[in-house]
DNA sequence: ATTTCCTATGCATTCGAATGCACGATATCG
DNA sequence: CGATATCGTGCATTCGAATGCATAGGAAAT
């Protein structure tokens, strides 16, 4: 014969959302109260494993599983870390979302992902990341200098990916942009090559602006004061076009910089298949990222190394450290970039090109 | 002058976490009671125009923001989806995540993202799931039965992203894997190809199986029953080693299929590159997926379309679509996959090769 | 057998927002 | 001017789990 509480349970309407089980009902079940059922999924808490095994038995049956919220809501904690992440991210490093998520999974955390469309869109997932209490947030975009402080306010911890924020109030990690945008410039000086182009990402991208700008300032340097440049939306397709409008009115040029390797490769493929230009002896050219493609005999690119899945790990160890210990200083890491040098540009010491 | 309120705050212990502002605190110095406060920020309450933009700027004065932890807990919906993806998706199928959370953060809701390393270790992230009283889930792994009737007991619609799942409690979209894949034979077949290997992804992956299988029975119906198989990790550098493996002890093949793009690149670079055979006029290789860089001059990948984008819009929607009526019939979506013609395989019809 | 002490358990409160209900104030009508 | 409807606000409860405090009960010590 059922109670009464069974009857309800199964006359009840059958589109009514199924009501899973809470520490009440196995309280109940258990002939306990709710408080002993809480404690038994607490390592530290006091309760006689007879009781303990007995509860979880009972626990199991029922399907029992704790209400993450509830518990978020009285502990003050979420174990939910944000990552705010950009459509380009998305497509150029997939690598580092997985990465994160390793990384903030293994150490008990959940991952909250907000997507924008590039950092001008931000607005709106800041605004569910303030409502959601987070534990930490990882941000992989440009942030307002006001929503920053916000964010510190309330106390929420913040990694920046990337993106070098001039506030002594969050973590940064960051490639070494300018100094491997330099450092290409070398390069390419030092083989010869004077006659330069850029192909760069979008105007106000900011990774972009640093690598491209260094770039440039130090080919200045050298005495190299104008450097045709054209502004692209970061993709392989627009790298492609964009540099064929470039040098369809110019004397080729020795040697191109683009902005990443998508960009690259596409400049690559204007070359040889659009020009009938040979790479490297009529033309070098060199990316930025050292995504997969660039390692194939294919493309073969020279390019600046990214660690990104390094990087990743970094960035989720920061957060974590400062979420066991806000009072953490600032810290700001800047990772050398390494450049690999493949077949697509000449840098060996040799004669100028012709 | 401060007030004591003031002087607490500011001789708290400095690594006291900064309190968050509560409805109780706005209410407090609105002068009216936490419902009004509350009700402020729903359209349908019936609250006066005065009173609101009275306790509004207050609100804003103070940075409050609705806690989406309690609201939760109250309104019995998170307006959270979850979404789980294997490292392959992520790598192969960025565009996938910036699909699912652009369509999910437009129709207000947020993405919890869990990562695992393939279909076998989804365990710990179901389990996440279900402490999160999640609004539903969007699943691009295999998950065993016993796990998906727990989570429709608890009223969590789910749909399977690729994964055809034998249960009346889902909802599906899946690409046609195996008509495609038999598509793929015929196209071959056709075009006098006889002596075929395929390149395969790991052993249990279901897309790579039925793919290949596909593939493989078509063939067989054709006569040809041997067909030289490898199993690789999906990626393109085991792709290119275990071909070049694969076709040491044999005679040169016809054609290659190969169950996704980055193997066939892999293939492709191996005929190029190590073998010195041409493509396609010494074979011909087809992959699947039509991922960006098979569109490339460079490789002109002939491969099938997977149009992922599509499909991550009309999985959110088919959640959506649950999580607004759990009462709609099960629905699976078979998407059918197009052959995409380039030039690195010979599908004209045309004399057998020699 | 009595006291002491400790362990295991229950009780009551808390986290922050939503909401049904009651009630007071104001407007509307006869 | 009184009766009634309407609108706005407050009160109290609810969601589900965690936790400080009180206490019952048993074991150990005397």
């Amino acid at each position: 014969m059922g109670t009464d509480d069974e009857m309800d349970r199964m006359h009840s309407s059958p589109t009514a959302r199924p009501r899973r089980a809470t520490s009440y009902d196995v309280a109940r079940a258990a002939g306990v109260a709710q408080s002993t059922v809480s404690r038994c999924f607490k390592d530290d808490a006091k309760i006689s494993a007879k009781t303990r095994d007995h509860i979880l038995k009972i626990a199991s049956d029922m399907g029992y599983t704790g209400n993450a919220l509830a518990r978020s809501l009285i502990t003050q904690r979420s174990n939910v870390v944000g990552v705010i992440v950009t459509a380009f991210t998305i497509r150029n490093n997939p690598e580092l979302i997985y990465a994160l998520g390793e990384a903030l999974q293994n150490a008990g955390n959940s991952l909250f992902l907000m997507v924008v469309e590039n950092d001008d869109a931000i607005g709106a997932s800041l605004q569910k990341a303030m409502e959601y209490p987070l534990d930490g947030l990882i941000c992989c975009a440009q942030m307002p200098e006001d929503w920053i402080r916000q964010f510190a306010n309330r106390g929420v911890p913040m990694v920046f990916f990337n993106r070098l924020v001039d506030s002594s109030l969050v973590d940064c990690i960051t490639l070494d942009h300018a100094g491997a945008g330099r450092r290409i410039a070398e390069a390419l000086y030092r083989a010869g090559h004077r006659s330069v182009v850029c192909v760069r990402g979008p105007e106000r991208a900011p990774v972009s602006q640093l690598r491209v700008d260094a770039f440039r300032d130090r080919m200045a340097e050298f005495g190299i004061g104008s450097i045709p440049t054209v502004c692209t939306d970061f993709s392989y397709a627009d790298g492609r076009r964009r540099f064929l409008d470039l040098v369809g009115g110019m004397k080729r040029p020795d040697a191109v910089f683009c902005a990443n390797d998508q960009l690259a490769l596409g400049v690559i493929d204007a070359c040889r298949f659009d020009l009938g230009w040979r790479i490297p002896e009529d033309i070098s050219i060199i990316g930025f990222d050292d995504i997969a493609e660039a390692g194939r005999p294919s493309y073969a690119l020279t390019t600046v190394r990214q660690p990104i899945v390094d990087m990743a790990e970094t960035a989720a160890s920061l957060l974590l450290a400062r979420i066991g210990d806000p009072d953490l200083p600032p810290r700001r890491i800047m990772v050398p970039g390494e450049l690999i040098e493949r077949s697509s540009a000449r840098l060996a010491n040799g004669s100028p090109p012709a």
